[in-house]
DNA sequence: CCATAAAACGATAATTATTATCAATATATA
DNA sequence: TATATATTGATAATAATTATCGTTTTATGG
């Protein structure tokens, strides 16, 4: 697999951004090269690929989700005012408030650890994916 | 402020509901009181109640935004599978992976921390509110 | 109390973000 | 090279959220 040059495209601009575009930054962008590619297509390679584990999904606060090319152990921090997701490596938590002013001078305002995995309850029933997308708890 | 009975009314579903519900959720229990609330107030009043402190939105890597009425220094994860999202205490971190586990059975797949707060360059330019919504970053 | 202004409402339209469909094209592989 | 599979672009559909606007509630000052 991986093997379309439209996919390759979109992963290589996700690994060499900084920036955690979004899809329509992605779309932006793989236009200069396929000029003729559709947003759909963005959509469809980012999820592949955040599955495949080849780039990672980070949710924002706010508008749209982001992709991140990095996938080692790292973390986000977003400015509420101009909404740009900046790295935070992992040795200067925890806990991030003193460390990161001091750091990178990013006034920490709140945070949140959100952990994904699998609940005892599902893991008793041998689940391994998503239930169905329609019941929602 | 806080004085309508409809937003009164929101802010006690959520924080009288372990589930983290969503907006739809929240609509959904509110019309056992006030059958004709509207969607569009209930969204609103979310993001009052979340704005001034009272609550606090939480982004699942799925589907929509969640509420949480408990306010205190926690985080939380969420099941791949069913897509609920639990809380954990903030003293089962740092890491994560195994006092989890240990403690409640959920298996950590994946975390990140996201920090929100105010980066340098906004600082230095004494913003204090988000710029305008059109450049995305 | 009542009048007035401000805030909040409900209904609904509009927008934004994302996913689904499907016929055509590109790619792998036997 | 033929065939099967994967992927594409175009487009429609859906889901989530926000905006608009005329009406109703609520606070408050005389």
């Amino acid at each position: 697999m991986n093997y379309s040059q439209q996919r390759n495209c979109i992963l290589n601009i996700v690994c060499s951004n900084p920036i955690h575009p979004t899809a329509e930054q992605v779309y932006e962008q793989a236009r200069n090269i396929f000029p003729r590619i559709s947003l759909g297509t963005v959509y469809r390679d980012l999820n592949q690929l955040s599955q495949m584990g080849a780039l990672k999904k980070i949710c924002s606060s706010y508008g749209s989700v982001r992709f991140d090319g990095r996938t080692d152990p790292h973390f986000h921090m977003e400015c509420t005012c101009c909404r740009r997701v900046f790295d935070v490596e992992k040795s200067e938590l925890f806990s991030p408030e003193k460390s990161i002013m001091d750091s990178c001078g990013f006034l920490v305002r709140r945070y949140e650890i959100s952990i994904q995995g699998i609940c005892r309850d599902c893991r008793e029933k041998n689940r391994d994916l998503p239930i169905d997308k329609t019941e929602k708890r």
